[in-house]
Parts: C-alpha cells; sequence; structure tokens
DNA sequence: CCTATTCATCGTAATATTGCAATATATAAT
DNA sequence: ATTATATATTGCAATATTACGATGAATAGG
C-alpha cells in the first residue's frame, strides 16, 4: 500500500510523470526563474534570493539536477548551476507533445 | 517542517506547481491517455484498463476534476469523464510560455 | 597547518500522497 | 420495494516529500 504502482503503466508515462513531479513544487519553479534570468549561472545566491535554508535548496537543486534540468559547474568553493540548455529544448517538446494530442470533441460532455 | 512553504514564492509559481503535480502521477497519465485516444468519453472502463482499485481511479479522477483538466457528466447510474478542451489548450500556453523563456546562454557550464 | 566559506549529506519531524477495503450513495431494472 | 450496477467517500496503512539543524567535505586564503 501507499507505493505508486509503475509496473501497470507505460515507459513513457512513468518518465514524463517523474518529470512533472519535479515541476511540481514552487520552490524548484522559483529556482528555475532564477536561473533563466539571471545573466550569470547563479550559486548560492539562490539561498538569499529564495528564503529557503540552505539544505533546503541544496535538496531541491539536487532533484533538479538529477532530471537533468539544470546542470552544476563546481568554481572552487561555490558551485555554479545553470539550466541545461538541451535537456530544455526537449522537455519543451515533450510537453508540447503531449498538449498536441488534442482531445476528440465529443458531445457528452 | 514538512509543509511546502506557498508564502515565499509567488502566485505563478504556486499555481503552476500544483498543475504539474497532477500530471506528476503515472495513474493520471494514464488516464488522460486513455481520454485522449478514445472515441467515446470513457467513464469506469478505466478500471479495468488501468489495473488499479477502483477506490483509487475515482480518487485520481477527483484530483484530474479539481484541476479542470477533465470534467465529468453523470449518465444514469455511470458518469462520463472527458479532457476539458479550454484547459487543454490553456495549459498548453502556460507551459510553452515557460519552456518558451529560453535560458541565456552562458559560459559557466 | 589553521580558519573561513560554500555546498552536500545525514538524521529527523511534520505533512502529503498513494492505494485499498469497506461503506455510502444514487440510479436503473425488475 | 428490492436488487444490481456504478461511482464516491471514508478510514486506514505504507510510503514519499518537504524542511531544517547539525555535521561533513572540499577549497581558498592566510
Amino acid at each position: 500500500m501507499g507505493v505508486t504502482r509503475s509496473d501497470l503503466f507505460t515507459e513513457k508515462q512513468n518518465e514524463f510523470s517523474k518529470i512533472a513531479k519535479v515541476f511540481g513544487h514552487p520552490a524548484r519553479l522559483a529556482i528555475l526563474d532564477y536561473l533563466l534570468k539571471s545573466q550569470t549561472c547563479i550559486c548560492g545566491d539562490l539561498v538569499e534570493e529564495l528564503g529557503l535554508a540552505q539544505a533546503t535548496i541544496s535538496q531541491h537543486l539536487k532533484e533538479l539536477k538529477n532530471a537533468e534540468i539544470i546542470k552544476g559547474n563546481i568554481e572552487g568553493t561555490s558551485v555554479c548551476y545553470c539550466i541545461n540548455e538541451e535537456k530544455w529544448y526537449e522537455l519543451k517538446l515533450v510537453f508540447n507533445e503531449l498538449f498536441d494530442r488534442y482531445p476528440s470533441s465529443n458531445d457528452c460532455c
């Protein structure tokens, strides 16, 4: 009980849901917003910017990195994060693929 | 502890994450896949189709309905679900709006 | 070597999500 | 009215997520 039954669904459904879940937290969106906006790629400024504890930010960054949505680069004692452009374009395609499968117009709703 | 700090984020970030979260479960994607594919709008066939318990399907349908991604129509003893076309197009726009904010090319990653 | 800085990780508490059996509700058919 | 069918809701148990303090690891600068 309580465990997502991944075995019941397609690879695609499982993969897509995993990505969508990463976008499913406002802190991670805030991080992406910041990275999209900032010229330079920002590291720990996110901590003051967002108002969450450093450990929490680090955790969210990790999830974004696991999903390959962002990349991190060590620069001395700090880490420089930025959006993974290739993945970003890929995600755009993947989401469009979903939303372009328009619902068949029907008469019952 | 453990509560998402919605107060720290923008309305937009909170709203978007809420929608993304709905797409963040494979069962809900499977339901959408089925509704997108089926000519008629399907009701409880989802239960046999997906292999989850009826109560579980019902719960996922509720979340999709709360997010206004699908609509339900009572037809006798059964309920006919289908995708909310207007919302669907709106979601397409909202997601594109995000992905069209291309990352500024940078030199550190 | 010592210290400060930056970030990651660990441990843990609070809360949310998932899944299901059991039960409730509502309509249809007899 | 009674029964059958379809869906929703309730009440849990299992698991996942979120947040944070404390601690660890790595580097820069003295």
